[in-house]
RNA sequence: GGCCUCAUAGUUCAACGGAUAGAAUAGAAGUUUCCUAAACUUUAGAUCCAAGUUCGAUUCUUGGUGAGGCUACCA
């Protein structure tokens, strides 16, 4: 039991004795920096149940506490806090369990049942850029979350691998080609089959152009510019099976495929099990044929089918087109009930999808739901704002993006600048530090995405590098290096053996914070995973280095000359550095043990 | 038009309805005979506007203003 639960029910106790009410609940809060005093209880709200002035109460209570708990050491009061001061001793005996945790903040034991946690998802016809970077971070570190508090997790992602946009770059290039493949041309695959994409892009509106030239209306020329006649053309051959279609389709997708894997490795996501929307379609089709019979669905006299959503004050929305092919969300019906099939232990999903998608997905769960499926009130669309750049939006066919794979470089090179400037690191190989660079330049990226709540869209200025000093990524890389420097030197010095005659110890402020922000960890991924959030495991890391640094500032841990606070020092310090290892690892960030 | 998000120091981000709104960065001033100065210490600087609910509002409600998004037989 912690202290906030005996406090809890003691509070309770004195109230009760003392004005003869029960409390349904007590509130809590970590008192201030400003005032003195460990945890606050907070009165005002026993005002409802209790008559009088908070002061007096607050007192009451204090002086109660006091009595029979054994660890409150101290209180005053101010205004309508009490504020309680915990004995050293119970600190000390909560790091020493701490201590002795492996995996502290993990929650070891698994709950039933199991969350998918789509990401990505990208589009086979163009490469990954800054707006994939946020979605692969976000959906990485939520699976990696939501492991750690409890949850079976299975990562995937949805192959966007058919349809017009698909047919458009591959006709690009079988027009304008001339053969090319990324290894004539030395490019990644997804880069070739991107340049295709824009060839076509261009072609296009020059038609398009031309015909207008020629007196059609915009919309006229935008039909019936040959080059999209000749796309749809294709999409229905694909369809269709042609077998020379499918087989450039099948080479072009390889292609991306293979940069792609190149741009996850490089970016440390990874998949359990992916799946492809030529591969589902069909079965969202099947599946609103038997919504159809049980009347979920309706059709239309020109034969397309809908839903009727006005109930929930949403519109009516298309499920099957006219002519019987599936639409987008057709697909997605497929791909939910595809993946609860393949994985029966699946009881609830998370899409990592931008929040322009917001409407789509109350649809789609909306469906889902009246659709009959136990598992679909367990849907959860973590949905982002986009990254926007100062010039506007990031368009692919317009070639307004950042690339990942050349901000990733980007990044390596600065962290590699700065590292050089400094030059701690010369008796290092050139792989050792290349292989450093990039976990900083990565850790910088990675965190200056990350420590931002999800919801918020980012500006990115690329004039402006990421920052490397401050609330940054490398800040917290460089406090973990530095305490492994200590120990390392320390296993020469000190015993690592927790000594059980604590009492002797006496407990310095910045260490009683320190423990005391440990002890919060395990909340901290709790509270994460219930909201979905990194930017909460972000700020706690933030938090928690900034308060180490300012503790080995101030207190010297190998120079101090009694044996028994320098081990504990020793393992204070290590112990913070294995939860920033922890902390960062859930938000996909290694840790370097030097820089 | 309808619906959905967002709005906090010059800038980038924090704050279960709680105390004097925290950080970082940029600015000013300091700290290396001592465990890594990518660090630490000091300093100045902000809740879009108006009403309401509350003992208490950056947070909840309503109405404005501003930014972005959705409202396709595109994905």
């Amino acid at each position: 039991m912690n202290i906030e639960q005996v406090l809890t029910s003691k509070v309770k106790e004195a109230v009760k004795d003392l004005y003869e009410v029960e409390l349904p609940s007590v509130e809590f809060q970590p008192t201030r920096k400003d005032f003195e005093g460990d945890i606050t209880v907070v009165i005002f709200p026993m005002l409802r149940f209790v008559k009088g002035n908070p002061e007096k109460i607050g007192e009451a209570i204090g002086a109660h506490l006091l009595k029979v708990v054994a660890d409150v050491a101290q209180f005053n009061v101010i205004k309508g806090f009490l504020n309680i001061i915990i004995s050293n001793s119970y600190y000390l005996e909560a790091f020493a369990e701490i201590s002795s945790t492996e995996n502290y903040g993990i929650r070891r034991e698994k709950e039933k049942g199991a969350v998918m946690v789509e990401y990505s998802s990208p589009n086979t016809n163009k490469p990954l850029h800054l707006g994939h970077i946020r979605n692969n971070l976000l959906g990485y570190s939520v699976a990696e979350i939501l492991k750690a508090s409890g949850k079976k997790v299975y990562k995937t992602q949805i192959i966007n691998d058919r349809g017009i946009h698909i047919c458009k770059s591959m006709l690009a290039w079988k027009l304008f080609g001339d053969g090319e493949t990324p290894t004539s041309s030395g490019l990644k695959g997804d880069k070739l089959v991107g340049n295709y994409y824009v060839a076509f892009d261009k072609a296009y509106k020059k038609e398009v152009g031309q015909l207008i030239s020629e007196g059609r209306t915009r919309e006229e020329a935008e039909q019936q510019a040959p080059l999209l006649q000749e796309a749809q053309e294709m999409l229905r051959q694909w369809e269709a099976g042609e077998p020379e279609v499918v087989s450039l389709w099948k080479t072009m997708n390889a292609w991306v495929y293979q940069g792609f894997k190149e741009t996850y490795f490089n970016l440390g996501v990874d998949f359990d099990q992916l799946y492809y929307e030529s591969n589902t379609y069909l079965l969202g089709k099947d599946v609103v044929e038997d919504g159809l019979k049980s009347g979920v669905f309706f059709r239309k006299d020109d034969g397309s089918v809908w839903i009727d959503l006005t109930d929930e004050g949403l519109d009516e929305k298309i499920v099957l087109r006219s002519d019987g092919t599936a639409v987008y969300i057709t697909q997605d019906i497929g791909t939910a009930i595809q993946r609860v099939r393949d994985f029966p232990d699946i009881n609830g999903m998370v899409y990592t999808v931008g929040n322009e998608q917001d409407y789509h997905f109350k649809v789609l769960f909306l469906i889902l739901k009246k659709l009959g499926y136990s598992w679909a009130s367990h849907l959860y669309h973590l949905s982002y704002g986009m990254v926007d750049l100062p010039s506007g939006k990031m368009k692919s066919r317009e070639g307004t993006v950042v690339d990942a794979d050349d901000l990733i470089a980007e990044m390596t090179q600065t962290a590699a600048s700065i590292s050089r400037e400094l030059g701690k690191l010369d008796d290092y190989s050139e792989e050792e530090k290349e292989a450093l660079y990039k976990i900083i330049g990565l850790g910088a990226l990675k965190y200056y995405i990350l420590k931002v709540d999800p919801k918020k869209r980012i500006l990115f200025d690329p004039e402006e590098s990421v920052d490397f000093q401050g609330n940054t990524g490398p800040f917290i890389q460089y406090t973990y290096a530095r305490i492994q420097s200590i120990l390392r030197k320390a296993t020469e010095i000190v015993d690592l053996k927790i000594n059980n005659n604590k009492q002797n110890i006496s407990l310095h402020a910045k260490e009683k914070e320190l423990i005391k922000l440990l002890l919060a960890f395990p909340d901290t991924i709790s509270l994460a995973a219930a909201q979905y959030s990194p930017a909460l495991i972000a700020n706690y890391t933030y938090d928690l280095v900034k308060e180490f640094n300012s503790f080995y500032q101030q207190v010297s841990i190998l120079g101090e000359e009694d044996e028994q606070t320098k081990t504990f020092r020793v393992l204070l310090s290590a112990k913070v550095a294995e939860v920033i290892k922890t902390g960062f690892s859930l938000l996909g960030i290694q840790v370097p043990e030097r820089m």
